[in-house]
RNA sequence: GGCCCGUUCGUCUAGGGGUCUAGGACAUCUCCCUUUCACGGAGGAAACACGGGUUCGAUUCCCGUACGGGCUACCA
């Protein structure tokens, strides 16, 4: 089992026979060659012709005939075993009930039970599952690091540098998705519980495994199904639970004060409410509610191109003047003097409802336009109208 | 190339001889809701790779072909 080894193409029960080692050299030669401090490797010498059959979880038998397999190198020349060697002397020792790893070890699978086998360990073999491999959302090919950034999605749980390369992959936390849903979500691929049940806890999870239900085809990955689930996950979470994390975010990003009512628990679950459901992650809360923690600068310009005529400055003077005075600012209250000013003006609702968003938040489309001006509050409403206002004229 | 594993809607999949007119989800389309955009609701389009068997009957079992994936390192 001892080669004086190079790169050996095909090294098996056929070739090793022609090649230099402890098989083909006599005994002397290869103690003097140890002696001499000649590198040489540990190779397992793997039987001709014969039938190794072993039970995958997933696959059932699989029966490989030995002349197939390599002379796999168990000890390198460095002194390290290989991968081969290790996994086996660590499960026997942790005592591994159940070998779970990818297909792509499907193919040394028969070099392991053959050392199991000739170490005598055959007892404590754990028991092998071979997962189908997840594949390119795109063109052919197994799933890579590459696939996450080139495509904008994240391959790796975590953040991560290779240390050798310096290269960085971006993360499923780092890109905001909850840990629950990136498991959910994970489980789902190449597995199915056999009823239309999506959405698991990590508890439902284990509590349903089973290998039966595991599908046998690598399975693409899709990264659409993945900000599901994490949406999915997100409705989960409560108002509050949002709002506070959603507090020191807003406090920074808009420079408030400890007491700014823009970071009262009251304003941030109102604001979060608005937003929970038009959103995949948390950091979008942020990013498409922007105007519900600082006024606009800049508006719409489409909306004001199709719909601003300087003869509707009247109707929005009259609406500040009538907001004002009002003494409940609620969104029955506001409602009715909105409908009601435009009445008496003589003008139709669809006329000045999204100018009147544009103005107060800058933009075309978003959160229930009412509810913002609740929210909001009278004099914020009355200023960003009065900005506004100004900015058009 | 050789060997191993696989093949149901665009994608993830259910289904394991008759109940399949093949079910669900994502994505997509239409409509409703909403004086916005989403959400939500209703509906639509969309698949058993192909060829041989076996069988009274194959999406389901067997064989072959095609296609896909993996392995073929002193890496895991």
């Amino acid at each position: 089992m001892i080669a004086a080894g190079n790169v050996a193409p095909q090294y098996n029960h056929e070739t090793r026979k022609t090649m230099s080692n402890s098989l083909t050299l006599s005994a002397k030669e290869v103690d003097d060659k140890i002696a001499a401090g000649v590198p040489y490797v540990i190779r397992l010498m793997v039987p001709s012709g014969e039938e190794i059959t072993f039970t995958d979880l997933i696959r059932g038998e699989v029966t490989v005939n030995s002349s197939l397999v390599d002379d796999k190198v168990l000890l390198k020349s460095d002194g390290m075993p290989t991968y081969h060697l290790a996994h086996i002397v660590d499960d026997v020792l942790m005592e591994i009930t159940h070998a779970i790893r990818g297909e792509e070890w499907l193919p040394s699978a028969p070099a392991h039970i053959l050392i199991y086998r000739f170490l005598g360990w055959e007892s404590s073999m754990p028991q092998y599952a071979h997962l189908p491999l997840l594949l390119k959302p795109d063109g052919n090919g197994k799933l890579s690091k590459r696939d996450g950034d080139r495509l904008g999605f994240p391959v790796f749980p975590l953040d991560w540098q290779d240390p050798v390369t310096g290269e960085k992959s971006s993360g499923y936390r780092e890109r905001g998705y909850y840990p629950e849903a990136f498991v959910n979500m994970l489980a789902f691929l190449g597995w199915n519980p056999g009823t239309e049940q999506e959405l698991f806890t990590m508890e439902e999870l284990i509590q349903h495994f089973s290998f039966e239900h595991v599908h046998k085809a690598g399975a693409r990955f899709d990264p659409e199904k993945a900000k599901w689930f994490n949406e999915q996950y997100l409705r989960m979470q409560t108002p509050e639970a949002l709002a506070n994390r959603l507090r020191p975010v807003v406090k920074s990003k808009y420079n408030l004060g400890d007491d700014d009512i823009k970071i009262s628990s009251d304003y941030l679950v109102k604001a979060v409410t608005l937003l929970k459901d038009r959103v995949q992650f948390e950091s979008e809360l942020i990013e498409k509610g922007s105007y519900l923690f600082q006024a606009p600068d800049v508006y719409d310009e489409q909306v004001l191109a199709k719909k601003w005529k300087p003869e509707l400055a009247g109707f929005f003077n009259e609406l500040i003047e009538n907001l004002s005075s009002l003494a409940e600012f609620s969104s029955i209250t506001i409602d009715t003097v909105i409908k009601g000013t435009a009445a008496t003006s003589g003008i139709k609702p669809g006329e000045i409802m999204q100018l009147l968003r544009v103005f107060v938040s800058g933009q075309g489309a978003g959160v229930d336009l009412i509810g913002m001006l609740e929210l909001f509050g009278k004099n914020e409403v009355v200023d960003r109208l009065n900005k506004a206002l100004k900015k058009v004229n």
